[in-house]
RNA sequence: GGCCCGGUAGCUCAGUCGGUAGAGCAAAGGACUGAAAAUCCUUGUGUCGGCGGUUCGAUUCCGCCCUGGGCCA
């Protein structure tokens, strides 16, 4: 079974840097897991890292989609692992985008059905698009609230399909490995994180975020965009009389919300990854070279 | 100095005709199998500004004080 490191945490935490000191030293490649960017032109509000950063260390799976397009955690996991299994050296899956690395990692089967548009569910309210999976497969109802539709609808879509007799939302979370798999989450207390994501908000405003979306603007509707950020800076934009005071709230609402989203991703990684928790501090660097060290040795 | 309106959860406020309180936002916790920077769920004890008085009982009524705003001198 092939070896691969991956390096995740939450968003701020500082995985871009590390990771390009680790590919150095093992003489290592990066495979992206940041669903963010694997999309064109987001660059300054998704902190992508540069030609510059990359230090001669090649990146695959970034800038791969326009932002608009449609791309699935199958894609991914297609692309990803055709990826893995023909590089010669070693493989290093970087971003914190932990579902992305779990279809990866591990014998995560997707069913057999695709998504798609259902019409005739349109005009169905939340309770009635529950119902409606209820009555067909009260298990998986079960598993999820009526008013996440999105599931809710996905759900549905696979209890409908009669070719997926297989289809595995039933198993458990934790499922075999599909790579011998090393996977390091990266931590820092609470504050400290906040406090990096704050200042990170900051810098991207001062290094001509807006400027950005104004020049995306040209090309695509934001609206659509779901990346933190970009939406808000659109409706922010599309206010010709802006001030300074709404610039102001417009920082703290994207600060907010990349907040929110670094939590959620440390409750996911907390419950649903297998993985060595590792706080940043000094001796971070050192610590993951003889995790790996020893990782390969095995 | 006089008069008027405020001071209740981290914030903005509601409310209690006297029986020690509740919304929104924030925050925290959680779920997660084809949108994952997505989507969704759960959680509200706070000297009701302070000190007295009346009362069986005061955040509520009364007095004084502190404090913010407005008006008049």
């Amino acid at each position: 079974m092939k070896k691969v490191i991956v390096i995740t945490g939450p968003t701020g935490v500082g995985k871009t840097n590390l990771s390009i000191s680790l590919a150095k030293y093992f003489h290592g490649e990066i495979i992206n897991a940041d669903a963010s960017q694997i999309h064109q032109d987001l660059n300054i509000g998704t902190a992508k890292i540069s030609n510059n950063e990359m230090n001669n260390i090649t990146h695959y799976l970034i800038d791969c989609i326009k932002p608009t397009e449609e791309y699935s955690i199958k894609d991914y996991q297609d692309e990803a692992r055709k990826i893995i299994d023909n590089l010669k050296s070693l493989p290093f899956i970087v971003g914190g985008s932990g579902l992305y690395i779990k279809s990866v990692i591990d014998e995560y089967n997707l069913s057999n059905s695709s998504r798609q548009d259902h019409p005739e569910w349109d005009n169905l309210s939340n309770d009635e698009l529950y119902q409606l999976l209820y009555n067909i497969d009260k298990e998986t109802a079960l598993k999820t609230h009526q008013n996440n539709r999105r599931r809710v609808y996905r759900y549905l879509e696979i209890a409908l399909d009669k070719n997926n007799i297989n289809d595995n939302l039933n198993e458990n979370y934790k499922c075999n490995k599909h790579y011998n798999s090393l996977v390091i989450c990266l931590t820092r207390p609470r504050e400290e994180l906040y406090n990096r994501i704050n200042q990170r908000c900051e810098d991207m405003f001062q290094n001509g975020w807006i400027d950005e979306c104004i020049s995306l603007r040209n090309k695509y509707s934001l609206k659509s965009i779901k990346e933190i950020g970009y939406k808000e800076i659109d409706q922010y934009l599309d206010n010709k009389n802006h001030t300074n005071e709404d610039l102001i709230n417009l920082k703290e609402l994207i600060k907010q919300k990349t907040r929110n989203y670094a939590k959620r991703q440390m409750t996911w990684f907390r419950h649903q990854l297998d993985c060595k928790f590792i706080n940043m501090d000094n001796d971070t660097y050192d610590k993951c070279i003889n995790l790996i060290n020893n990782f390969l040795i095995e």
